[in-house]
DNA sequence: TGACGGTATATCGGTAGACGATATACTAGC
DNA sequence: GCTAGTATATCGTCTACCGATATACCGTCA
């Protein structure tokens, strides 16, 4: 049980890395575009946000890598930039792109969640 | 549970599939466990539930790869085969990582739409 | 009877996406 | 003038995911 659970942190972490357990976590486009859902932000408050939404880190490369991605597909728009921020916005194609893909992921989020509950086979 | 809407606009984008929309759905081991949290089942058994459950069909390199790793993991466990089917069975540690997994990932799901709902930013 | 489609597992090569390291540079506080 | 935090960007590696392909058993129906 040890082996992908407890990559995270030596010691006191508050327990358990909730998402990024299991192998890959492909959230890093939801994530951004959740962040994104509450506002348009520049690269580095989206890592510090997604970070205490989910406690997920996204890297540097990670991060810049699917902002760039997530424009070519017209789901997020960059900003006016004041100084070295580079905000970016939500569009209306990633917002409703985000919800269904949202809402699917909490359908079977909560599926699964009832086979566990229901006790997943003695045998 | 398939889209209605997803057709935004005339450019590009195969219209927004549920789930594996954005880049590669990092799902395939959470699918896998919520599937086996129904109970035991065989690989091709597998395919057809997880297909059901959130529309994705997973490809047989990742079902098998996937199967592969969670068992190295610990998460899920092989059982004696009947005759070609090899039938696995999620473990009390997978079944653990996976209600802290789903659990996060409802949480961030419902958090995401929470800033959805109350709107996205007008400028 | 043999052709077909569905069931079932396995492996291989290609690739895209995630990651950590690294680089740069501005700002604030000490 | 240090150090630490803010902020963006790129590069190389690694691997999870995918599609194609192969094998083989099964039922059925023409």
């Amino acid at each position: 049980m040890v082996s992908s659970m407890a990559r995270r942190s030596t010691t006191s972490e508050p327990a358990a890395a909730p998402l990024g357990s299991f192998g890959r976590y492909a959230g890093p486009a939801t994530l951004i575009l959740s962040s994104l859902a509450g506002g348009a932000k520049h690269g580095y408050a989206l890592t510090k946000d997604i970070e205490s939404l989910a406690g997920v880190r996204l890297a540097p490369g990670t991060l810049y890598e699917a902002l760039a991605r997530l424009e070519g597909q017209g789901f997020i728009e960059a900003l006016a930039s004041d100084d070295r921020r580079r905000p970016y916005r939500l569009t209306a194609a990633g917002a409703a792109a985000l919800r269904i893909h949202l809402d699917a992921q909490r359908l079977v989020a909560d599926e699964g969640l009832r086979r566990l509950d229901a006790g997943w086979a003695p045998t």
